[in-house]
RNA sequence: GGCCUUAUCGUCUAACGGUUAGGACAUCGGCUUUUCAAGCCGGUAAUCCGGGUUCGAUUCCCGGUAGGGUCACCA
């Protein structure tokens, strides 16, 4: 009964009738892996029956995304299309009893005065998801549901149900809000002589309050939106894949070839998962670790004006973020202009806690001499730290000579070490900046 | 409310019926050459409740409770 002999069919059918969310990505890698593991097929399918509310803006959105993320699929459809061929199998169905043109009096704007109905044979169906296990629905509750409005607009369910037995689809991989929706896919796959599809519903994706992904979430962002904000497409799959589902051992960043030779989906959790954005920041992270120079370069320049794209600044960078959006924000911040504009500072905050002034202007003119007589080619971060280490380890404590010179060289309470902030002004620039601090702690 | 379904740290999860119930994120503390970040080390933290079955239940069964999904001429 169950045509598992066949080749591997999946696929993906998105509504473009709204903001593409994240929840979908999961249901689309899998049924994405789900193919690759098993030499098959993998559609996308745009189900845009519903002609009021389907839009091409919102087609293009998941378009844009999956390209993005990789997941190319093997063959695309559009369900409007496709119009005749779901006539046919309608006029057949009411020809042969299984559905009837019903009179109907409206009770909402726009509704029919006549629809189309499936004659529902009330009985009980039983199927086995890969996910749920056995599931059983008595059919009888349902009645004899409407399945097009007229012979032009067939409804989802109905063209759900066509679209998967002409394309062959033998898994429906899908989430768990379509469970309900499975025994009146079965009734009228039956009715149309289609073999009846594997199902594996998959847990939903929650929200911080443990319910179905809204739009409204404020955790929780259209998919294209971790596109913007400068996430990489690896780490999403990565996060959304680890959702639901995980291989066992305590390794957690996969690549996509590793998820593929991994993924079970008879492991696949029953019940929801909450979405949690501070994992997907963590192993965005991670992927940015894994980035090369070049590639790193090309990303964290891309969100920085043209004056602070300096090559030495890209680690300073990435270790304070965790996705390259982030950077929008340090620039914004102002936190980044000094290094490529003098810093204006209150001078009293040179003084390292209760040291006393003149220590301070003698450190500074210390750190001042042996940077003015190193080699312009010996001035990298590692010597600078040797050099001026020796004379803090002379110093009572080591802060009356470390902070001053940070201090004097960016001017900000928070910044990285003076040794990295020396190297990357230069030591032209450095030695202007720490003069200045010490005619300014004279004045 | 009917139907379907789920239940391990705050979150994602691991654990042939026998483990000091493991890992990760988050959080807390410490260390690392001043601050921030990163890194390293460590801590706190869970089997929803009640009955069974069993020598022994996180694990199997039943009930309860709590949660979720769905009940369109949307998908």
């Amino acid at each position: 009964m169950e045509n598992n002999t066949k080749k591997v069919v999946t696929r993906f059918a998105p509504s473009p009738t709204g903001r593409f969310h994240v929840g979908g990505v999961r249901s689309a890698l899998y049924n994405f892996i789900f193919a690759r593991q098993n030499n098959g097929t993998y559609i996308l399918r745009s189900e845009d029956t519903d002609k009021a509310r389907s839009k091409k803006e919102y087609e293009d959105e998941f378009l844009e995304l999956f390209d993005w993320l990789g997941l190319k699929h093997d063959l695309f459809f559009r369900q409007s299309d496709r119009l005749e061929i779901h006539q046919k199998y309608l006029a057949k169905m009411i020809s042969d009893g299984y559905a009837y043109i019903s009179k109907e009096t409206p009770t909402e704007e726009g509704q029919r005065a006549e629809v189309i109905r499936f004659k529902n044979p009330n009985k009980k169906i039983t199927f086995n998801d890969l996910i749920l296990g056995e599931i059983t629905f008595d059919t009888t509750d349902l009645g004899d549901f409407v399945i097009a409005r007229d012979m032009d607009e067939p409804l989802y369910h109905l063209t759900v149900v066509i679209d998967d037995f002409e394309m062959g689809v033998t898994h429906v991989i899908r989430g768990q809000e379509h469970t309900p929706n499975t025994p009146r896919q079965i009734l009228i796959g039956e009715a149309i002589g289609a073999p009846r599809p594997i199902y594996a519903h998959l847990p939903l994706i929650l929200n911080s309050e443990r319910a179905k992904l809204s739009k409204r979430d404020e955790t929780v962002m259209p998919a294209i939106e971790y596109k913007k904000v400068g996430y990489l497409p690896g780490a999403i799959l990565n996060f959304m894949a680890l959702n639901g589902w995980n291989p066992g051992g305590e390794k957690e960043i996969f690549t996509l070839d590793e998820l593929t030779k991994l993924f079970d989906i008879s492991k696949v959790q029953k019940g929801g998962g909450v979405f949690n954005p501070d994992k997907l920041d963590w192993i965005n992270k991670e992927y940015i670790k894994l980035l090369g120079d070049d590639e790193l370069e090309k990303y964290v320049f891309a969100w920085l004006p043209k004056e602070l794209q300096i090559k030495k600044i890209i680690p300073v960078i990435t270790e304070r973020i965790s996705k390259f959006g982030d950077i929008k924000g340090m620039v914004e911040s102002g936190e980044l202009d000094f290094f490529y504009k003098e810093p204006v500072y209150d001078k009293e905050k040179l003084i390292y806690k209760n040291t006393n002034k003149e220590t301070i202007i003698t450190n500074l003119k210390s750190a001042l001499e042996i940077i003015s007589k190193t080699d312009e080619a010996q001035f990298t971060k590692e010597n600078i730290k040797i050099f001026l280490m020796e004379i803090a380890d002379s110093l009572e404590n080591r802060g009356q000579i470390l902070h001053p010179v940070r201090f004097a060289l960016s001017g900000l309470d928070k910044s990285p070490d003076p040794f990295i902030l020396a190297d990357i002004l230069g030591k032209n620039e450095t030695i202007t900046r720490l003069n200045k601090a010490i005619s300014l702690l004279n004045s």
